[in-house]
DNA sequence: AGAATAAACAGTAACTATTACTGTTATTGA
DNA sequence: TCAATAACAGTAATAGTTACTGTTTATTCT
């Protein structure tokens, strides 16, 4: 009754997203199945996306908007699911794992940027 | 001679990150400078924002643009700061790092996102 | 199976974040 | 002090994403 329904373009989309690795952007996905589609919509790739992220089906990778930080050495980040809230952690930055991810995949590694999430201090109670 | 020179605006937006924790966007610095600086104008606040973060002044959290992943579980990436590619990497994920955080932090961590850089393996040889 | 219901669609308009352009202002080196 | 031009304010344009409108179609209920 209250919900979800099969369709054709979602089942595309998310077998799209199955078959790569090059974490598409909305728009590749798009370009990939238009072809195939001619009559796939754009704004149907973006909704599907968007509800098999929220259903957890898949997952988004991105800052809704840039941000900027004046304190340049790096340090790690949480991100409040909530309010979008930024907060600097302190804790140690490890240089080894760069090297290690050097040996996993063979590109010029040089830095990497650890964000947590979850609820922040200030969301926390609010439920 | 070469180039850069001082302005006011750039000092004031400089200043006005370095006084703050909150890692603003473009819009949120404008919109405190704003106030006291009438004909500041959002178009200098992002040029001076992208100029510092360029020369290293400051420092660019996001990726540009949403990417969308089929595997849910957690894992490290790898983004191409050339090419803008982004990579899986094969490597563990760190549970403990979640604990170390709380503790840091006092926030509710649910988990993280480790994104390493630097020049991929198809870049590189490009220079 | 056939009709009713509403989820999902295609196409497009609107919106938001960011960058580019144009004419003006102001820093700087001579 | 003055010429050269970086940087500015203001605004137009672009890119990415979401919302809206009328239509199609999966599901539910006879």
């Amino acid at each position: 009754m209250n919900g979800k329904r099969y369709s054709r373009q979602r089942e595309l989309i998310y077998e799209a997203l199955r078959q790569t690795d090059e974490h598409p952007t909305a728009e590749m996905v798009y370009h990939w199945l238009k072809p195939e589609n001619p009559n796939l919509s754009l704004g149907t790739v973006y909704r599907n996306l968007n509800l098999l992220a929220d259903e957890g089906t898949i997952r988004r990778m991105a800052f809704p908007v840039e941000r900027y930080d004046a304190r340049t050495e790096p340090h790690p980040h949480f991100c409040c699911d909530r309010c979008g809230c930024v907060y600097d952690l302190e804790m140690p930055y490890d240089p080894e794992l760069d090297r290690q991810a050097l040996l996993a995949s063979g590109h010029d590694v040089t830095g990497h940027a650890v964000t947590f999430h979850g609820l922040c201090v200030k969301c926390k109670p609010l439920h």
